[in-house]
DNA sequence: ATTTTTTTAGGACAATTGTTCTAAATTTGA
DNA sequence: TCAAATTTAGAACAATTGTCCTAAAAAAAT
């Protein structure tokens, strides 16, 4: 593996474990065994360290995005295995959800990307909505602004499970995605239009 | 105002205008036209003054909650008036829910504390459920466990709604409270026994 | 084989930060 | 009033950080 791509995989795994401000370019030098003046040849400045890695995230994500648009039929089960990759990928990339309002911050060509992103992602999501309703698997009953609101409480559950994950229970790996996963689904429940 | 408490004011609002690592006890001297010596005699560490800050949003937040418990009547107006209280209260103290994380993670006794503040919510959330239900308000047919999720849906969007907003359609002040107050409730809509 | 390019190590610098120390000024209490 | 306390200003220190610079080493190209 070249220097530059092990810096990326060495600064993810810091960044995870010990979170954004805690790590500085020297420490991950240091964990690599190089010096920092190498790693500053490879990534001038250190934002662009995590500019990088958000778009690692940004490409896994529209990865992730793709896949579901390609399904003819949506169901209940492909929307809930779509949420299970997603979950999974936030994990993988977790410094970037535990610390986003710091990282926008420090970075504000990030904030503007992800915005972007989220607009994309609200229109996807109101489609699925519409098969789903289509379908006889959603109600019928609700008012037009009801999905929209769902959306917004998607995307706050989706973004911050981790922050309230290491505020309140803190699981470990794969028990936090699977209990987390768990609870977004729950999300829809009470929109299903024939409780199981 | 005696300097210790004109210290806190200050501090909250630079934190809550600059971010938590932007602005150091220098800052606030600063804004204050006091001596760095000064502000370090009433609070040896930094560390103290964010942690006094959060003391005063728990307390504040004990208020609202006693209020809530001395109502005999609970109804979804009653509900949601709480509900904009806390997201009044909440706003207040913007610069902890916008960086949660790192504050836990500087000072971890806040986290032992919002911890139990969580733990306490849970239990009187999920009575005025039972009360709401029992009412014929919210609906009777949806499983037990059903409303843990729910209280937990609703512990991530109240922790973190201004961090939505942050990093998306940033609203000031009242414009982001009526917003994300008004997306709060649409969570309990399709929980309504009766669409209205 | 030798020149050119890329990569690397290590030192250096300026800025910042949290905190402490000392001495002066101010307030309080007897 | 005047001694004791509290409060304040300002200097000082050590640690850290991001970034840059220089020169050597290694790799690639000719």
């Amino acid at each position: 593996m070249d220097t530059k791509t092990m810096i990326l995989k060495t600064a993810l795994e810091l960044y995870n474990s010990q979170g954004v401000n805690a790590v500085t370019s020297r420490h991950i030098a240091a964990k690599m065994g190089i010096s920092a003046g190498n790693l500053h040849y490879h990534f001038r400045k250190t934002d662009e360290i995590i500019r990088k890695l958000y778009e690692q995230l940004a490409a896994e994500f529209d990865l992730i995005m793709a896949g579901l648009e390609s399904i003819e039929e949506m169901s209940m089960e492909i929307f809930r295995e779509g949420s299970v990759q997603s979950f999974e990928l936030i994990y993988k990339y977790r410094f970037i959800f535990l610390h986003f309002v710091e990282i926008s911050l420090r970075i504000p060509s990030i904030r503007k990307d992800y915005y972007a992103l989220t607009q994309r992602r609200t229109t996807q999501f109101l489609a699925v909505f519409e098969q789903l309703k289509a379908k006889g698997i959603f109600r019928n009953d609700l008012p037009e602004n009801a999905w929209e609101t769902l959306v917004q409480q998607i995307f706050i559950v989706a973004d911050f499970w981790l922050s309230n994950n290491e505020l309140t229970i803190r699981l470990k790996g794969g028990n936090a995605v699977k209990h987390y996963s768990r609870v977004f689904s729950g999300i829809f429940y009470p929109y299903l239009a024939v409780v199981p």
